[in-house]
DNA sequence: TTGTACATCTCGGGT
DNA sequence: ACCCGAGGTGTACAA
């Protein structure tokens, strides 16, 4: 028999073990409360010693182990990965593998305080605006937000080193590069600009580079004065977004 | 009276509230299974519809929401926010509220399958090894892996326009940037060092930029080359840490 | 699979 | 507070 929640204070090693099973087999969210060690190696190595902590394992693979402070995991295992379940001289082990590249994720279970699991159904999908691709967006939709006579060509164009956000041309007729960035913009955000700068000036002349952005740090305005780029203040738009969320029903296809 | 661990499943109105108040009050690390919708606002602005999510809220104001997918959360809100419990036209919602960014995150629980909280005590941090940091101890403790007669001056060094990894003297005299990587360096890498380059080239004669990682990008290989920038391979050693946790007992003052 | 760049990046360290 | 760069970054998207 099925249930889409289930959650046992204090269980037993065969209740740990029941419900994890149960909870794999229906791809369930599982969430545990424990006391804990944990090890991982793999792109690195690391090692955390006995405390409590929040795991979650995903039916994507993807695997969470939270302590009581940061956003962060304090180690994890992203989508894709493998966990099972080993008993090692009567002592519960989560082992969780992910090939390409190779790691491996082992939570030694000292003390369990709670196992439970989540059905979860979800069709939603996250509506977000105020990102790159809108500002762009906007600089093609209004053009004159960087300046007067300014002509968006392309969006996300690759060219020699690199991908450049949006290449235009200015009433002139030079070839202008965007950088655009969502948010204060930095030393990285220049050296970007500038590469791409560099790359087409190799193959044209009269190449302008202009970041845009809300704001620049101390440092950026003065790597792009001394390298003759330009600055445009621009903030990301907060548009209206239609929600996406995949469909449940398949009400298309009724008449 | 104060519990560790609680849980419950298909709580009531008021059971919620109550055990929300309480893991609050106690710092506890609270887990709901709640269908739900979420909204944000802030540095961007977002709408997710119903669905089946994972609610984590920290003790130290941290606040994860997890769909069944992917490591990262879908909504969040970062350390130093601010939760509360409102009630609006009988529904339960969490808002949680960042200053600075001004942020803010609201949770409408529609239904909730369970509410839980745990008093997690936790002493102990990651050891973790295999870091770029780790790199550099590496090349000055043995400067010959980049290569013979290298002798490495300064680490971290701020110059004009940004932070340089390692900076040192080749045999010859001439001044070398070491940027280092503790993965596959791109092309990003690479304008980085060229960064440093650039800077000090205003400065001194004869400055080499050699990238040193594990690999390169085929990107990050042409442009180096064009830049006349160096690469030296070496990977981020897996070294024995010494476990780090902070002092749980004062067994330090004992005689 | 690899490469490239964004992210409500987060986080820590320095000034 | 701002600035800067690492990260086991993760994630999406294109070639």
């Amino acid at each position: 028999m099925s249930m889409k929640v289930e959650a046992k204070v204090e269980p037993s090693h065969e209740e740990i073990i029941e419900i994890l099973d149960k909870a794999l087999s229906v791809e369930a969210i599982i969430t545990l409360f424990a006391y804990c060690r944990v090890f991982y190696e793999g792109r690195a190595k690391s090692e955390l010693g006995p405390g409590d902590r929040v795991i979650i394992i995903k039916p994507d693979g993807s695997f969470l182990i939270h302590q009581k402070n940061k956003r962060e995991p304090v180690n994890w295992q992203p989508p894709g990965s493998v966990v099972s379940i080993v008993l090692e001289d009567g002592k519960i082990m989560l082992r969780s593998v992910r090939r390409k590249p190779k790691e491996t994720l082992e939570v030694e279970l000292i003390k369990t305080y709670l196992v439970s699991y989540f059905q979860a159904e979800d069709y939603e999908e996250l509506a977000l605006t105020g990102s790159e691709a809108e500002m762009a967006g906007l600089i093609f939709e209004n053009p004159s937000l960087i300046e007067e006579g300014f002509k968006p060509l392309f969006k996300e164009k690759p060219i020699k080193h690199g991908i450049v956000d949006v290449l235009g041309r200015d009433k002139d007729g030079n070839l202008v590069v965007l950088e655009l960035k969502r948010r204060r913009a930095d030393l990285h955000a220049v050296s970007q600009l500038k590469r791409y700068v560099d790359a087409l000036r190799e193959e044209y002349k009269n190449v302008r580079g202009i970041l845009v952005a809300p704001s620049l740090t101390a440092g950026a305005k003065k790597l792009l004065e001394k390298e003759g780029l330009e600055f445009k203040k621009l903030n990301p738009p907060k548009r209206e977004k239609k929600k996406k969320g995949k469909q449940k029903t398949l009400d298309f296809l009724s008449p």
